[in-house]
DNA sequence: GAGTTTGAAACT
DNA sequence: CAGTTTCAAACTC
């Protein structure tokens, strides 16, 4: 299928299909604990020896590369399909399969997906319900899904284009979810097709990661042992030798690995294709790959564990619009214990025109004008589903053309004039089976949709996602039908410790147009759909699958971060909630409670302040801060929907709102832009306190100077978009998205971690410690001006300050009191062993003579008489002088007193002993 | 609110 | 790597 945005060539021939997979030890990773992702190196690179590791899984890929025997053939498949595709550009697309024992799957298509269950034994997925998912742009060339089974183990095929995934039961035990990455130079678009007649063969990659990624054909991106790097936590990333990042994810038993590769050239025609995960890509890999277009299809698989029931299969793929345009088909077939609860797209799709999106001010007229010329096909984003009736009343998503293109986690400066439009709404025509039942979700992208994701959920009311552990911040989905006002509002939320922006779409199940939400059935009522990423933003989809069983999946789209964060639900018993966020932060995990999903550390931490009206064609949305969410779901909670002021009252109340303003939707959509935030900029920026959690909500800027497109503007070092700041001449929003990658880039360069969190964990223990740690001179570490002290942690020896009292809580401090503490708790025994021989003593002297006995023999105590106590005494007293006169220690000289004691009692003994052995003769 | 202080970031 | 400058936040008045 031709692409209608580039005139490109077709990739030249012996496009191969690349696979990578990345698999960590599930025993690696404890439950709701990401941390175990990071590398053991405190370096944080991964040494060939690691990468064993990580290749180990690929062993079994490679026993299904050679059963499947697809390799080469994708290639050749991928290679017709390469439509117009342009030298150089670089697609990636990235299908994240997650299989439960049940087999229900969700089928996303998105730049990211966030597969939360990760195989932990067996995974079967046979009889899985096919989903198709219809890409944006018909291709002539049809599309079949591609099958491919596997029986050792879970079996997959990814088509760049068409994506068919058929399942079998798949016995394998994996340690940790594989990643596959498949990485095709061919253009995804048209030719490929992947359709049980014409079924494209990927091989899962045999073979080592490294000479899987080598492999790669033409387009190669990854020539080289790659070097790999961990950000944030949880985010491992590969940087090959000529300089593309591969990003890994460690497999985790309740974790999904995202393992994203990204090479070829990036050029502004690829940027207008969605950028899958966190991928930088810097220059082509190769003069081959600079001929093609890399189309990089990237494949999770993971599975349930502990086969919870109601586990949906969630599949994601991006792709470029431009690339993957036309009408490609994934099709899921599952088959699962019999049981394939295949919640897929169920919900309706809702998409968004640019124009849309620059009526709600995401883009800015410029910037539309930028995309729209280069892209012909129209990228189409299906967030969720919301509705019984998928397909009807579409609600438009205003997903801004940046977003697509740039992964909000990509770094790398990318290019804005190649941006694919967005445009059209995507249907999506979705049944949710009920467990065991099959269902077939087909997604009709009107035009040349890019599918973000599709998901299905429906959050059961008063979902609330906290952050567990330090944070504790509640973010309260608001899925039923009462939040109506939550309806189509885009929600931000920003994640701690460097984090960054995540804008999410709530969709209230009402069924109006415009929130296509409807509660099919009884258990689903609401679902929360990734909306659009102000550029680099990620879109975080929140689906909850049934009420009872809620999944709950968030995909990232804000501002780029060096990571990406997968959390993984951890109440077995239900169905997962998923949540894809940006990595930055140094944790996130995802609990899901009955109704309650929990974000670990930071996860969800500071939330962005502001409530910004979008205006919009046919909806309005409201940009609202993660507490204004909270609030909603509150609301609906409660029937009667409140005012906005009321709204705003009980915002205040919320310790954690920083500065929000809200705005209630309205008919006559105010402009307010997303953009132009200074517009929407409050009047008054408060300060906030900390949150419950300890840590300082998202401050507004004040930037004048320095554009914040520097580490001065936390804003920007969060990663965040500036929204609501107070600052002059900003750079860090959409507008100059190119200048703000850019400058990513160069902070990149100077520090490699001057995105990471700034606090994260001690080494020992889950202590909060600066990593850098602070230099301060003359604050004493005892004002904000010390990060540490702002951080209300304690210096540590990472810190560098002059006269530091910030050791309150530190170590040191510590140290010395638990010492001072045990020195007293000795004490005190060691009086009490006096006073206990004291009375022992006391005791034994004034006890009253036993009668004689009948034998006559006389007792040791009945020698314990007053002259002998004082005795006793004396000598005891005499030691203890003596020891004070040797200097003795307090402790020694307790030793030796109470050896004294002893010889005293010895003596008593004796005598008695002898008076006794005398008096016998008698 | 203006000015000062402070320390991180950026620069040399 | 150290010293200096720049910058924005924190702080003071």
């Amino acid at each position: 299928m031709p692409a209608p945005d580039t005139g490109g060539t077709k990739p030249p021939g012996g496009a191969r299909a690349v696979v990578e997979t990345l698999g960590l030890d599930a025993g690696a990773l404890g439950d709701g604990d990401l941390s175990a992702l990071t590398l053991p190196n405190s370096s944080d690179q991964f040494t060939s020896s690691e990468l064993e590791t990580l290749v180990n899984i690929q062993a079994e890929l490679d026993r299904l590369n050679s059963t499947v025997g697809v390799e080469g053939t994708l290639g050749e498949e991928l290679e017709g399909g390469g439509d117009g595709l342009t030298a150089g550009e670089t697609v990636e697309s990235v299908v994240t399969v997650v299989s439960d024992d049940h087999g229900q799957c969700d089928v996303a298509h998105s730049p990211e997906a966030i597969l939360p269950e990760i195989m932990e034994e067996t995974t079967t997925m046979e009889d899985m319900d096919m989903h198709e998912i219809g890409m944006s742009t018909p291709s002539p060339e049809a599309v079949d899904p591609l099958q491919q089974q596997e029986t050792s183990t879970n079996q997959f095929t990814s088509v760049t284009n068409n994506l068919t995934f058929t399942s079998s039961t798949v016995t394998s035990k994996t340690t940790g979810s594989s990643i596959v990455v498949i990485q095709s130079p061919v253009a995804s678009s048209a030719s490929v097709t992947a359709s049980g007649l014409n079924p494209t063969h990927v091989t899962v990659s045999g073979g080592q990661l490294m000479g899987k990624i080598s492999r790669m054909s033409g387009n190669v991106a990854i020539s080289s042992v790659p070097q790999f790097q961990s950000l944030g936590q949880t985010l491992v990333t590969a940087k090959s030798a000529d300089g593309n990042i591969v990003q890994l994810r460690p497999a985790n038993l309740n974790r999904p690995v995202i393992a994203t590769s990204t090479a070829g050239n990036l050029t502004t025609a690829n940027l207008q294709g969605i950028k899958p995960l966190q991928t930088t890509t810097k220059r082509p890999a190769t003069g081959t790959a600079g001929q093609m277009r890399n189309v990089f299809a990237k494949v999770i698989i993971t599975g349930n564990q502990q086969g919870q029931q109601g586990q949906p299969i969630m599949l994601a793929a991006s792709q470029a619009a431009d690339t993957f345009c036309s009408g490609q088909p994934i099709k899921i077939i599952s088959g699962g214990t019999g049981q394939s609860n295949v919640s897929l797209l169920s919900s309706p799709t809702k998409a968004i025109t640019l124009a849309q999106a620059q009526q709600m001010g995401l883009l800015s007229p410029t910037k539309l004008q930028q995309i729209l010329p280069s892209s012909p096909a129209k990228q189409s984003i299906i967030v969720n589903k919301l509705m019984s009736s998928p397909v009807k009343s579409p609600t438009k998503i205003m997903m801004p053309a940046s977003s697509v293109v740039k992964s909000p986690t990509k770094i790398l400066p990318a290019p804005v004039s190649g941006v694919t439009q967005l445009k059209s709404a995507v249907s999506i025509a979705s049944a949710i089976g009920g467990i065991g039942g099959t269902v077939t979700t087909t997604v009709k992208p009107v035009l040349s949709p890019q599918k973000v994701i599709i998901r299905q959920g429906s959050l059961k009311p008063g979902t609330i996602l906290t952050s567990s552990s330090a944070t504790g911040q509640v973010i309260r989905i608001p899925a039923t039908q009462n939040a109506v006002g939550t309806s189509g509002s885009i929600a931000q939320l920003q994640i701690p410790g460097g984090r960054q922006l995540q804008y999410v779409r709530l969709v209230s199940s009402s069924g109006s147009n415009t929130s296509t939400v409807m509660s099919t059935g009884k258990s689903r009522t609401a679902a929360v759909v990734p909306v659009s990423a102000l550029s680099g933003g990620k879109p975080i989809a929140l689906a909850a699958m049934r009420t009872q069983q809620q999944t709950l999946k968030m995909v990232p789209i804000a501002p780029a971060t060096p990571a990406i964060r997968t959390v993984v639900p951890k109440s077995a018993g239900q169905t997962g909630q998923r949540i894809l966020i940006p990595a930055s932060a140094p944790v996130t995990q995802l609990r899901t409670g009955s109704n309650v999903a929990t974000l670990s550390a930071s996860a969800v931490n500071p939330i962005t302040s502001g409530t910004t009206i979008l205006p919009s064609g046919t909806s309005s949305y409201v940009m609202l801060p993660a507490q204004y969410v909270q609030q909603l779901q509150t609301q609906s909670q409660q029937p009667q929907q409140q005012t906005p002021q009321q709204q705003q009252q009980q915002q205040q109340q919320q310790h954690s709102i920083l500065n929000t303003h809200t705005v209630s939707q309205s008919s006559s959509n105010s402009a307010v832009s997303a953009d132009s935030h200074h517009q929407s900029r409050p009047s008054v920026v408060t300060r906030t306190t900390l949150e419950p959690n300890g840590i300082r909500p998202r401050k507004p800027c004040n930037c004048t100077k320095s554009q914040c497109l520097k580490l001065y503007c936390d804003c920007f070092a969060n990663g965040e978009f500036c929204h609501m700041c107070n600052c002059n001449n900003c750079f860090n929003n959409l507008e100059h998205e190119e200048d703000r990658q850019r400058a990513i880039r160069s902070c990149l360069e100077r520090n490699p971690n001057a995105f990471r969190p700034k606090i994260g964990k001690g080494i020992v223990g889950d202590e909060r410690r600066h990593n850098k740690g602070c230099n301060c001179k003359r604050s004493g570490c005892l004002k904000n001006y010390c990060e540490c002290y702002e951080a209300k942690i304690p210096c540590s020896n990472n810190c560098k300050c002059v006269g530091c009292r910030n050791v309150e809580e530190s170590c040191d401090k510590n140290t010395l009191r638990d010492l001072a503490e045990a020195a007293e708790v000795r004490v005190q025994q060691q009086t009490a062993i006096k006073n206990k021989l004291s009375a022992q003593i006391q005791d034994i002297a004034f006890r009253p003579p036993p009668p004689p006995p009948h034998s006559g023999a006389r007792q040791p105590f009945n020698f314990m008489t007053q002259e002998v106590l004082d005795a006793t005494c004396l000598c005891l007293l005499a030691q203890a002088e003596e020891a004070e006169r040797m200097d003795n220690s307090e402790e020694d000289a307790e030793r030796f007193i109470i050896e004294e004691f002893g010889r005293c009692l010895v003596q008593i003994i004796e005598c008695a002993t002898k008076t006794e052995a005398n008096s016998l003769p008698m």
